[in-house]
DNA sequence: CCAGATATGTAGTGTTCACTACAGATGTGG
DNA sequence: CCACATCTGTAGTGAACACTACATATCTGG
């Protein structure tokens, strides 16, 4: 049985509005005053809510994946494994530079150097990368069954290197680079993966 | 006329040191007491030098660039573009998980995003790798020249995705990958300048 | 050996940080 | 309508932060 006052707040809506100031100036740069204004409530509903900073940030990047994860079974869906690196990273050429968000990646702008105290903030982002990295060498795995890829192709290499090229692209997207940049590296990232592809005959 | 008492310390070592805190902490994570301690001098000292804790980070930065530019210089020394290509990413496997100094980048690892206040470091950092990548457009476009790369090849595209990849490494360098897992990425890389190489008859 | 200049160590400064005590508000179960 | 549980806003808390005042020490130029 719940009782009590209920909350004010939509919880989810809150976390997209932290996720964005997280998004912008990363775990340690984001304070809690910023995170509290955005989301439109004050501290203790935070800390009630979350438990703590860290919390909040976790919280967070379970809702970005959550969102991403939808996106990512369209991209593993595509018919081969170029299409499938394609299909990601000319998606992420787009969803980089998407003026609705901060530029780059939240899994890579949260965080990936962080202080005494949050050490295993960058651990927490980089297991979520880890995430989106199984699955893409689970796709490559198939695609080399299919006969997709080549013999000699590594599936969980080529998985690493997708995941490379990604988060290159959102440090340059958080830099300034625009859409067309990173549409350029996106094209001549995938011809690594079309040189591991069999050979149509 | 240099008057007044000399300084007890290398400034050249002790910023060997403020860039270790820089590249394991980030910039907003290193704080003051820990840049001291490492640097072996008190505050004062740090701020009579470098002014203030960004322009300690500008120094840690020059200083950083300037040891890479003698390897960069090398890389680019390579005979073809995919050699260069190679040197690189290689070279940056060794680098990114070399005991001796923190995994990963310092001009990732730094600040990729940052908070209110220090909105600038993430365009200091960018401007450095810039800086690479300007060397690596140059070196491309002399291989366009030499006939190296097929005409249809763009030097500033693979210039740019050879440092994404670079980047991309450095963040899963510091996220734990190991040194095989770096050079599996590099090799799958140089498989795309490979593509854009002219064919050798 | 003295005057001026710069470096150093001690011991702080004010500010900002993540976080919370507390009182009042608003719900549920009986 | 009352006991109780949970949320909310105000107004702080101690700690950690970047940075510095100041007295002292060590140099150079004359």
């Amino acid at each position: 049985m719940r009782m009590g006052r209920p909350r004010e707040f939509n919880a989810e809506t809150a976390l997209d509005q932290a996720m964005e100031v997280f998004w912008r100036h990363g775990y340690e740069g984001a304070t809690i005053a910023q995170l509290t204004e955005a989301m439109g409530i004050n501290p203790p509903s935070l800390y009630a809510c979350f438990g703590n900073k860290e919390g909040l940030l976790k919280a967070a990047l379970d809702r970005y994946t959550k969102l991403r994860g939808v996106w990512m079974d369209e991209v593993v869906a595509a018919s081969t494994a170029r299409d499938v690196a394609e299909r990601m990273l000319m998606g992420i050429a787009e969803k980089q530079t998407d003026p609705a968000n901060p530029p780059g990646c939240l899994l890579v702008q949260g965080g990936i150097a962080c202080g005494t105290g949050s050490e295993n903030v960058p651990f927490e982002l980089a297991a979520r990368r880890a995430q989106n990295e199984d699955q893409l060498r689970d796709r490559f795995v198939r695609a080399k069954a299919d006969g997709d890829l080549k013999e000699s192709a590594d599936p969980a290499a080529l998985a690493r290197y997708v995941s490379a090229v990604a988060v290159g692209m959102g440090v340059m997207a958080s830099s300034g680079a625009d859409r067309e940049a990173l549409r350029q590296v996106a094209d001549v990232a995938v011809q690594a993966v079309e040189a591991q592809s069999a050979d149509r005959t």
